[in-house]
DNA sequence: TCATGATGCTGAGGTTACCTCACTATGAGG
DNA sequence: CCTCATAGTGAGGTAACCTCAGCATCATGA
């Protein structure tokens, strides 16, 4: 039980030690973006219920169903996230006009200005984040990811 | 449609509806690069126990503690994640022989094949991920990337 | 050399963010 | 209307974390 490491995985350790392959470069400055972010996030407010929030902030009044879709959640769970925040007072649940078993939900005032404070030290974090990169570089690497994700649902 | 983004007009860009930032573009990236990644993965493992797998095996054999630490989880979460792979004959326990406080953990014969099929399948899914640029444009994404993170512990 | 404190792992038990299933109330089409 | 689909929710479960306590072992300094 010695040599656990065949030679050829060793040169793929070693080479991976110098330099980091294309995906992992990607997921590693994901990784460090999200990291920081969530560590400048400055209320008692989970990296979670934060993302909650953006979506409803940003998608006006919104049916339940649809801030599920957006995070990628089952409906059950998207109640629970609205409940929990409707309980800090930063979103308010009312009967939808158009549909009397839907519900929609909306920010607060205090959700509203909870919100603008999410997204600028959002903002902030990502100009820090991206700063090592000269603007000219900033555009060549928005055209490159663009060509990446092929708007996804 | 997407616009073009404009040097000169970068910091006063107002943003339209489908217009994303660089931020938006990065995180929506490496979103959809993990999505691909773990829908081909081979299907009893879970992405989170193929990213333990890879941990183990990419460093030969290594102390619990150290497994938390690369999977940035509590020493006691690593106990946990071991016991499973061990109980799927993945990897096993051995006393530390300079430490007998400590256990090593290794891949089996079986834990090395899966770790290898697991590795096939995420180069695969890279390649066909990052395909749709030229090598020339792959390799500036690369350097871009390799400049925003500056190797985290 | 041996008391004292630090370290490595694990048992016990809690939390969180999900899930599925079943249910009610409502909408929509024949 | 009658039937079937859909929107949200109560109940209850699971997975992957966590902290705290405890044991065995290591490392140090008087």
């Amino acid at each position: 039980m010695r040599s656990i490491y065949k030679p050829g995985r060793m040169l793929l350790l070693m080479r991976d030690a110098d330099e980091l392959s294309l995906d992992e470069l990607l997921m590693g400055a994901a990784r460090a973006l999200r990291r920081r972010w969530a560590s400048g996030l400055g209320s008692d407010l989970s990296p979670h219920d934060a993302r909650a929030l953006r979506v409803i902030g940003h998608h006006g009044p919104t049916r339940l169903g649809v801030v599920a879709d957006h995070l990628r959640i089952a409906p059950r769970s998207a109640t629970d996230v609205v409940d929990r925040l409707e309980s800090r007072g930063l979103v308010h649940r009312s009967p939808d006009p158009d549909d009397r078993r839907a519900m929609t939900v909306a920010l607060t005032a205090v959700g509203e200005s909870v919100l603008a404070e999410v997204d600028e030290a959002r903002r902030e974090g990502a100009a820090d984040f991206f700063g090592s990169l000269t603007e000219r570089e900033r555009t060549s690497l928005a055209a490159l990811l663009a060509r990446l994700d092929p708007r996804e649902p």
